[in-house]
DNA sequence: CTGTTAGCGCTTTCAA
DNA sequence: TTGAAAGCGCTAACAG
């Protein structure tokens, strides 16, 4: 079955090849009404489907944007990717998905990829460090955003969030229930966000007065090649909790904050299992606010964390970009909010 | 900045643009080592990028596969895309990520795109029914493999799953742990797995010779533009327990079988919301075996459905087919098998 | 082993 | 308002 291209239409309709091109790829050339009907219908009743690799060729534009995940089942990435994904589509774009898994290789592979395929445009979240294709592909026309990283390059626009005052308000909430001994629980500090979270978590306690425990700091040994998946996070709160279980009690916490919401979900299921109740006995907060933060009992008080928001403002972004409209470009920092669910209480006063 | 083509590397090396083709394509065709290097050579350090549009133009054929899902936010779907693009990266493809958000245009739209980019297979799941650009697609010489739902279309090739006997086991569970009162929660039977399961609940029940109860028997009504997204699902499991808790003390469940994870969670959080313990007082199991389910408390008893693994099955099936061994195919139903956790106990005797 | 040549399907000057 | 012609970068038949 021979496939049908502009010129068996040009021909059908007695016209030339530009004239027909003119017409099915919606240029302002002006055409006569008459043969563009006459055109269009022929286009329609042959069936004509343009074969976008020809145009491509000649224009050197694809209508096609990647986007580079460590993890697409990490639902933290698929509601960025979600994001992305539904701009994208709303400006007649498509989406090369990119899953690196955190490794340095396949990134650079996905990069080499998407200049070969003509891609002018990508959006980047939780990029190894030091990978020199960045550079390269920004250095070759191609556009580049990156979301929750900063990137010590002057091509690449960011989308960033502030981890800090994220940090800042969810132990700001605490001490203001009245809690003074509040236990940080963590993942390595390895990447901008933890140390962020971190941080705020340290402005807090030093604005308001109140002490700093050493023992209260739980945060996780590096592993190499640890992967951080959902299971990952959640084990950690668990084993984390049980250090801070083990400290007498006139020395555990009242309250602990996690980095996320599945670190706090592990640290709940240890202190419930202990038979510590929440939030009675001690409060809990996390981070991110998935959606499963709702299922949980009791529901977790935590810091939201727009997702897709971040993923719909890159994707724009990124547009603005490739129309050259560079200028207007305006760096973002989205601001964090505390949902208050029925995890967190102040302390009874004695 | 001009970008080296071919034709620039021939001129380099005093070689035609044929011979320098033949190297950097990797074609099998004899050139001779000592060209080879040179050629080689002079690519690198040009740093030249081949454009695959003029490849894809030349030879009709793309290294890019398409995937349809209705949300790749949805961590079931996201299971699956990540499993496909596994494979797909292995065989040096890429994927076309399409989230079709259940819309009909979007999906139609979607064939359409991926015909214009010459992506000669998709992988679908969950396709709305009566779509006819699927057959126009696979008419055109577009290979389709569907998940986890019949196509009555024989050009379809399908990677299935047990759905029904996913359900029998799960009862025959409960049933052997002496449960004679079993609930049935679900979401609207408006698919093919909720019908499936379903019947292995009846299945069993029947088999076993134990009682069937209408009111035991709890499904949603159907809505308009419902979309069954995770919080759908548990705002249901809470909503339906309700309905069961409403019930004579003599007449309630022992066990309450959910048709996924998120519905069993909110089955579990409002029993557990009016005292009854689990699994002391009833039992629950789940469906999909989410990593969610070992989060909880107590960890949930469900069946594992092997959603990764079916991506990469599509993938590899895929991939056969593209490469014209459609007679060696095998049309696959995986088995479920039932993850014993701590939401399920026997009934002491009395 | 190497080169010449003719397109793949499309857009876009330029001329009419 | 239309058409002729050139060419985007690549591959593949054919000839040498």
């Amino acid at each position: 079955m021979k496939t049908v291209t502009i010129r068996d239409i040009a021909k059908s309709v007695n016209a030339s090849q530009a004239t027909v091109s003119r017409v099915l790829s919606d240029s302002d050339y002006p055409v006569s009404e008459a043969m563009r009907d006459k055109i269009k219908k022929a286009a329609k009743q042959m069936n004509y489907t343009p074969n976008l690799a020809g145009r491509q060729l000649k224009t050197n534009t694809s209508m096609t944007i990647g986007i580079i995940v460590p993890s697409i089942s990490n639902p933290f990435y698929s509601e960025v990717v979600s994001g992305v994904e539904e701009v994208a589509r709303q400006r007649g774009y498509h989406v090369l998905l990119c899953n690196s898994c955190q490794d340095i290789e396949l990134e650079k592979n996905y990069f080499r990829t998407l200049l070969e395929n003509q891609v002018k445009g990508v959006i980047i979240s939780s990029l190894s460090k030091g990978n020199e294709m960045l550079a390269q592909y920004s250095q070759r026309g191609g556009c580049v955003i990156s979301i929750d990283q900063a990137q010590n390059n002057s091509d690449v626009f960011q989308v960033n969030y502030d981890y800090r005052r994220g940090g800042y308000i969810a132990i700001q909430h605490l001490l203001e229930n009245g809690h003074r001994r509040i236990a940080y629980v963590s993942a390595p500090l390895d990447r901008p966000s933890r140390i962020g979270i971190y941080k705020g978590y340290q402005d807090a306690l030093r604005e308001y007065e109140a002490p700093f425990d050493e023992a209260l700091l739980c945060i996780a040994e590096a592993l190499e090649g640890q992967y951080y998946d959902g299971k990952y996070e959640f084990n950690n709160g668990r084993t984390l909790a049980k250090r801070l279980l083990s400290l007498p009690p006139e020395k555990r916490p009242t309250a602990v904050f996690a980095c996320n919401d599945l670190t706090a979900l592990g640290v709940m299921y240890e202190f419930q299992e202990h038979g510590h109740r929440v939030p009675d006995d001690v409060s809990i907060v996390g981070f991110d606010n998935v959606d499963l933060a709702v299922m949980t009992s009791p529901p977790l008080t935590t810091v939201e964390h727009p997702k897709s928001e971040m993923g719909r403002f890159a994707c724009h972004m990124l547009f603005q970009v490739l129309e050259g409209d560079t200028g207007q470009i305006q760096e973002i920092m989205l601001q964090p909010k505390l949902v208050h669910r029925q995890s967190t209480q102040s302390i009874p006063l004695r």
